[in-house]
DNA sequence: CCAGAATTCAAACGAACGTTTTAATCATAC
DNA sequence: GTATGATTAAAACGTTCGTTTGAATTCTGG
C-alpha cells in the first residue's frame, strides 16, 4: 500500500538504473546479465531492452548518468578556480582537489548508492571491452584536457610527459583504492568499520599520497628541462 | 616440418598457457572464452579441460606460473637486503625497488610474453569473481606481510595504518598503469613508439612518484603519533 | 467511456558458453 | 606386433546468455 500511484516510466527506469549500477559493480560487465538486474530491480526481463535497447546501452546509461554531472562540476569547479586566481595559474593541490576532491565529496554526498558508484567507476577504468573504453574517453575528453592543461601550468618546471605519466599514476592509486577490489585488503587485517568512515578518511589521506607524487623529485632518467623530442631513449633504431 | 618430434604434452600444455595468458588479458576473465583461447593456441577444445580441468583452474595456472617466481624473488631480494643491512631498518627506496623494480624488471627480461604478464596481473587485481581473490591473497600473503613489516620498520614515525593506506595507492598506481588500459591513454595524445620504451621508461618515473607518495607529509587528520586504536574517527556509534 | 499509445508480461528464440562423453590416435614397453 | 596408458579429436550435452515477439495490461487525452 506505498503509495503506489502512478510514477511508472520513472519508477522502472530509475530502478533499472540502480540495480543495474549495483550488479555491474559487484560482477563487472561481462559478469552481470541481464536477468540478475531485471530481478534485482523487481521488473520484467524485458524492461531492460525497452527502456535501454540493449545491455551495453544500460551499462553506458548507467555510467553517463553520475559521471557526466560529476565531470560538469569538475570543469565548474575548476572554472571558478581559474576566475578567482586571475590569470595567476593554479597551486598543484587546488587542481588535485578539484579534481579528485570532487569525485569523492560527491560520492560522500550520496551515501551508499555514491560508495556503489564510486566502486564502479574504479572497476570500470580497467574494464577490457572496447565500447566501454570508447564511453569513458569520449566523458572524460574534455576534462582531462582542461585538467592537464592546468597542471602543465602550475608545474611549469616539470616536463610535461612527466605530468602526463604522473597524471596515470595518480588516477590508478585513486581508482585502485575506490573500486575496493584490492587484493591487500583481503590480507591486511584491516581495522575498518563503517564504509562512511572509510570514504572520509580516504580523501585527505588519498590526498597527501597523490601531492607527494605529483611533486616528487624527477626521476634521473627524465632531464629536467623538457626536450624538443625524444622519449626516454630516443627512439633508437635496433642496433 | 617443422621439428615436430615428440614434446606433446609439454607442447600443448605450454600453448594452452601463452594462448590463455593472451586472451584473459585482452578479454578478461569472464569475457575470454575457452574456445577462443583452445583456438588460438591451436589445440582442441576438449584439451583445456583435460590439462587443467576447468577455466577456473586454467586461469589460476596461468597467473600461478609466473606469479609464484615474481613472489619468491621478492622474497629473495628482501632477504638479501636485510641480510646485507644486519639489523638496520631499511630505505624506503630500497623496499620500493625490492617490491615494484623486481616487477618491472621480470616483465623487462621476459620481453613481449613479459609485457602481457605484466597487463594481465595489473587487470587481474581488479577481477570482481571470488576465486581470483582468493587465489591471489593465498598467492601475495606472505610477500606482503614480510614489505609490510619492513615498510613499518623503515618509516617508525610514520602510524602502520598510514603506511597501509599509502601501499593501497602505490598498488594501485602501478596495477593501473602496468594494466594498459588506460583512459588516459585513449585522450592524451599519447607520444609513445616501441613498448619497450615505455617499459624501460616506466620504472624510475613510478619509482619516484611511489616514494614521493610515500615519504609525503601526514595528512591533517591522521595525528604523527600513532593512536592505540581509533580509525579515522573512533569509531563513533550512530548519534 | 473509449480509442490509441505506452508499458508490462510470459514465453520463446538462436547463439554461445563450460563441460562431458566416446571414439580415434599416438607413444611406449613387453 | 600387440596390449596399455596417455593424449587428441569430434560431437554433443545441458545451461545460460542477450534479445525478440506478441499478447495483456495500464496509462492518457478527448
Amino acid at each position: 500500500m506505498t503509495t503506489s500511484a502512478s510514477a511508472d516510466i520513472r519508477d522502472t527506469r530509475a530502478r533499472l538504473l540502480d540495480a543495474a549500477e549495483a550488479v555491474f559493480m559487484a560482477c563487472g560487465y561481462e559478469g552481470a546479465s541481464m536477468r540478475q538486474i531485471t530481478g534485482d530491480a523487481g521488473v520484467n526481463l524485458a524492461a531492460g531492452h525497452y527502456h535501454f535497447g540493449s545491455k551495453e546501452a544500460l551499462f553506458e546509461a548507467v555510467l553517463n548518468r553520475r559521471l557526466h554531472v560529476l565531470n560538469q562540476e569538475r570543469l565548474r569547479v575548476l572554472d571558478g578556480l581559474e576566475a578567482k586566481a586571475n590569470g595567476a595559474a593554479l597551486k598543484p593541490s587546488q587542481i588535485l582537489d578539484a579534481f579528485f576532491g570532487t569525485l569523492l565529496r560527491m560520492a560522500i554526498a550520496h551515501g551508499d548508492r555514491g560508495q556503489t558508484f564510486l566502486r564502479l567507476i574504479g572497476r570500470t577504468f580497467t574494464e577490457p571491452a572496447e565500447f566501454i573504453r570508447t564511453v569513458l574517453s569520449e566523458e572524460f575528453a574534455d576534462v582531462l584536457e582542461r585538467y592537464k592543461a592546468a597542471l602543465f601550468r602550475a608545474l611549469p618546471e616539470v616536463p610535461k610527459e612527466e605530468i602526463i605519466w604522473r597524471f596515470h599514476f595518480m588516477l590508478g592509486a585513486t581508482s585502485y583504492t575506490i573500486a575496493g577490489t584490492d587484493t591487500l585488503r583481503l590480507v591486511t587485517d584491516w581495522q575498518t568499520g563503517a564504509a562512511d568512515d572509510d570514504l572520509e578518511c580516504l580523501l585527505p589521506r588519498l590526498m597527501s599520497f597523490l601531492l607527494g607524487g605529483l611533486r616528487a623529485p624527477l626521476p634521473a632518467t627524465a632531464s629536467p628541462v623538457p626536450q624538443p623530442r625524444g622519449n626516454c631513449r630516443t627512439r633508437r633504431k635496433k642496433p
